[in-house]
RNA sequence: GCGAGAAUAGCUCAGUUGGUAGAGCGCAACCUUGCCAAGGUUGAGGUCGCGAGUUCGAACCUCGUUUCUCGCUCCA
């Protein structure tokens, strides 16, 4: 039985080995967080893109969808929240030389002083026994009250200070607190900073603050940003959705987990516009649709689990996640949130621009609420390639290397092979190939002995291995033979295009949820 | 960001006290080969992550650094 983190191991290099993942500029130490998809890889992503793009937008008559630009205007982010909320303040020690979070270091002192208050009334309640009225005892001890109203005090100045976006108040709340670092014990602390997790870059020649653009955190708000455009170009009513795929890009401080957090990652998501009150519904039809789609994969209902958001971000009125559970875990795979109409609303007030809908049932214009589902592509890819890879034990005593993913998703839906490489079996393989081409990505290999290419191909998730021998080049027939079972069949090579077409076709995938 | 571990051929890993760089698998060519990682011959591929230091001499010892993994931390 091998462990999780070997597991995980294995998919690291077994995703090297064949051509899935490379890290990112690796003749050069790599840069960390950032890695490539090979020529294995970029098959899989594309397939799991496609399945998410046919599911969500060709198979709803209602959702639309777009490809916006990686640069945005910078008030946008302004609207948004990230300029803001995307801000750490960190400050460090100059002793220990420890990095905190300044917001971080104030609201533990504050939870320290409330637990003193804490502690008061639990001494107290010991005392007086059955009798003691805690809540009364709260609003009249002095010593309580006075616990309770500092860190009130704190909070509230707190507060002003992140409003006003200043950074010396933030500090001198941290001296006049006379917080300690927890290493040093010492008050010798340097400016509190601000690290941004968006990317910035300079468009035109002259770096001006003005011409600072970022790399999008997120690639909601160019769905947002063209609401009112597709809605009036594609005369869209509510309920309708636009839905995106493509990069986005954090600055993250601690990046890892392979490709499940990185820098630059790719972003599923659709927007779905609702009518004011009724967003609770959507919220829930999303959250039912979104995880039949991945029940669909069929890696099996226990390795799911939503997680609800009990702390809600500033744009949220509901908002949960679809977990899943990869080596190290169940980890965040796809967020399902109700936005509220705080997005449009924001960026109506920093553009001047009204992005409302004239709702004809009930004859009156509004600010659509909006739900989110929003999927890392990334996060999905590595979900598949853990469940799929297996080191087989076979009947023989011997194993394998099998990737066993779904077939609609493999990267190679069938490898032609000829038994042997003469008597032309070989250009036999070349003319199937023909006429598999222009539909399934296929392969044809005469290298090698006629085992060692089963495996290979076993190996990279090939859900078929086509094999042509002796008998067909008499009767037109070829052995087929399963990626999971082994087994071999022999089918017409007419009817081969039928078979992958029904049983390896992202069609055949979608089919099923219908 | 802190702490711990790791880095030697495409992959998995040996490498003795500091003394000319190794294996298995894989890869390429040819031969052989009638269905589950077959055999043979030949070959390519490494300044031992990178940079300093110690030493007559460093894959090995010391320091720094990069990258990866794990635990904290963080996470719209």
């Amino acid at each position: 039985m091998i462990s999780q983190e070997d597991l995980f191991k294995n998919i690291i290099s077994h995703a090297k080995e064949y051509g899935f993942i490379f890290q990112s500029s690796e003749i050069y130490d790599g840069l960390s967080a950032v890695y490539d998809y090979g020529q294995l890889g970029t098959e899989l992503k594309k397939n799991l893109r496609e399945y998410w793009w046919k599911s969500m937008v060709n198979m709803h008559r209602n959702i639309v969808g777009i490809d916006a630009a990686i640069f945005m205007h910078p008030t946008t982010w302004k609207a948004s929240g990230h300029v803001d909320a995307f801000n750490d303040p960190l400050i460090d020690n100059k002793d220990s030389k420890k990095r905190y979070r300044a917001d971080v270091l104030i609201e533990d002192h504050m939870a320290k002083i409330m637990g003193k208050a804490d502690k008061e009334v639990e001494k107290a309640k010991a005392k007086f026994g059955e009798t003691f009225d805690e809540a009364l005892y709260r609003s009249t001890n002095p010593r309580v009250l006075e616990n309770i109203n500092k860190a009130n005090a704190i909070e509230a100045r707190f507060k002003t200070a992140l409003e006003d976006n200043n950074l010396e108040e933030v500090r001198q709340i941290i001296i006049d607190c006379e917080i300690v670092c927890p290493i040093s014990g010492t008050k010798n602390w340097t400016e509190v900073r601000q690290f941004n997790l968006m990317f910035s870059t300079q468009i035109g020649s002259v770096s001006e603050e003005a011409n600072t653009v970022y790399l999008r955190p997120e690639t909601a708000q160019g769905i947002f940003v063209n609401f009112l455009n597709v809605q009036k170009t594609g005369r869209m009513k509510i309920p309708f959705g636009i839905a995106q795929t493509g990069k986005a890009f954090r600055n993250e401080i601690v990046a890892r987990q392979f490709i499940f957090r990185m820098r630059e990652f790719e972003q599923m998501e659709m927007q779905f516009f609702v009518r004011p009150g009724t967003e609770m519904e959507w919220y829930n039809y999303w959250k039912n649709t979104r995880i039949q789609w991945h029940n669909a994969l069929g890696f099996g209902e226990n390795k799911y689990r939503f997680h609800d958001h009990i702390k809600l971000a500033h744009y949220a009125n509901a908002a949960c996640d679809i977990e899943f559970n990869f080596p190290f875990g169940f980890k965040e795979l796809e967020g399902i949130h109700s936005r509220t109409d705080f997005d449009l609303k924001q960026h109506e007030k920093f553009s001047g621009k009204k992005l409302q809908y004239f709702d004809p049932e009930l004859n009156e214009s509004y600010v659509p609420y909006v739900v989110e589902t929003s999927i890392g592509l990334d996060r999905l890819f590595l979900a598949v390639m853990a469940e799929g890879l297996k080191e087989e034990q076979l009947p023989d005593g011997s194993t394998r290397s099998l990737l066993s993913i779904p077939f609609a998703l493999a990267p190679v839906k069938a490898a032609i092979l000829p038994l042997v490489n003469r008597d032309g079996l070989p250009e036999k393989a070349d003319e199937i190939m023909d006429l598999l081409k222009f539909d399934f990505n296929v392969t044809t290999e005469a290298k090698d002995a006629i085992g060692k290419r089963y495996r290979r191909n076993d190996a990279i998730g090939t859900p078929y291995c086509i094999t042509v021998d002796y008998d067909t080049m008499e009767n037109q027939t070829v052995t087929v033979r399963n990626r999971d079972t082994m087994e071999q069949e022999r089918v017409n090579i007419a009817d081969l295009h039928q078979l992958l077409l029904k049983t390896a076709s992202l069609t055949s995938l979608l089919q099923t949820i219908k």
